[in-house]
DNA sequence: ACCTCGATATATCGGATCGATACATCGCAC
DNA sequence: GTGCGATGTATCGATCCGATATATCGAGGT
């Protein structure tokens, strides 16, 4: 579901295609693989479906291009602010390298399409990479549906886990050297996923007891 | 590359489309993804190039098709030994339920393109499931090729860690609890993984120099 | 005796994603 | 000044997935 990290970056900030791109590769990490053969079509069905606006915007209106969030419109890999300032100065309207860019903007629709994406119990196989994605997003959840997520995840792991196991027993000593080292990281691997989430429902639960919301700071950046 | 898991199973042992499904989720576990609809493409891909003939088998013929190694083709999810002496014993010509199969084996080309694929670098990014399922065929690999499968894993790895580190140290603080607990545990899991790589590298050098081939217990199954 | 259900088995379709590539435009170094 | 690398948008072909269609058989209920 690239939409859903799609949307949920532009949640915060719009964004241009390119700027996207590399927010999902980095603050996403290894969470949400993206690509431009992927990004851009996903980018023109979200704006088919009217879950974001395009405006095109060029280098003459660049510089004092703002989103209603009064939030200045990045330019990659560019000049965290004092450097910006010493462009100002070489040129007033401040543009930059590449060519015009289109800003993308989330909208109502595309708010509702997001809650949906991140409420909807996938339960399909790349469930990975999806519930990675949601719990990124988590604090958009309430505290029950985040519960719910964690929950559902734990026992996708252990139901895993049963398989892994039983797998083994029966093929144990017909495996070499590295098929079981495999088998046998990947079961560690698992377990310790799951107690890691068992930290983290217990947390969900402390939370929820002593007021809600105790745990998700920076609610709006 | 799903070629190379089908490529792989093949080697040891001549298969239908809905077996080597079932083997694909079950030994190669959760190290290739596989559905029906990429592995019958994937299938004709094989068979177009050469790698592998399909052989219709019927009802009639099916109680004593072997394959050229001598072992029977398993008629899938069922009966393990006890059970098929029962059915024997039913029906003389120990048929199944289903339709007429059409099993493939493997053909010469077939084992030179396994081997090449093997051998290839990928260096894509969908390195992961790649590196899980060249690990679970490494046995098939000179010990020196090994190692280097290993140490350019590692390699991979450690650099993934220092981009999260780094993406960590300047976002720290603007990450919420959810981000926050999902890429501390990122980072943990990748610090395990390396330490397992470590573990394998070494038992890998050690018995380089202790008579090659001393790790490859059932090399032919 | 019939008849539905589930397992076995092959196959295709549409959609999502990827890697590679093409293209444009600017800043900067030489 | 000119060529290189970063910025930026876009498309192509291939692959993979989930859902679905089709077919055949055994098991079990009624």
């Amino acid at each position: 579901m690239l939409e859903l990290a799609i949307l949920g970056l532009l949640k915060e900030q719009e964004l241009h295609g390119y700027e996207l791109k590399k927010r999902l590769g980095d603050t996403l990490g290894p969470f949400s693989g993206a690509s431009f053969g992927s990004l851009y079509p996903a980018l023109r069905r979200l704006e088919a479906a009217g879950a974001v606006i395009a405006v095109d915007v060029d280098h003459a209106t660049a510089s004092d291009a703002r989103t209603s969030a009064g939030r200045p419109i990045p330019m990659t890999g560019s000049l965290g602010g004092e450097l910006a300032a010493f462009r100002a100065r070489r040129r007033a309207t401040a543009p930059h390298g590449g060519r015009k860019r289109k800003v993308y903007r989330i909208t109502g629709d595309g708010e509702r399409l997001f809650d949906e994406l991140l409420a909807a119990e996938s339960q399909s196989n790349d469930d990975d990479r999806t519930f990675q994605l949601k719990l990124a997003f988590a604090r958009h959840l309430p505290s029950e549906a985040r519960l719910g997520l964690l929950e559902r995840r734990r026992a996708h792991l252990v139901e895993r886990l049963a398989r892994t196991r039983a797998s083994v027993a029966t093929t144990k000593d017909r495996l070499d050297t590295y098929m079981r080292s495999l088998v046998e990281h990947s079961r560690d691997v698992t377990e310790h996923d799951i107690s890691w989430l068992d930290r983290l429902i217990e947390a969900e639960k402390a939370s929820a007891r002593s007021g809600p919301d105790a745990l998700t700071t920076k609610e709006s950046l």
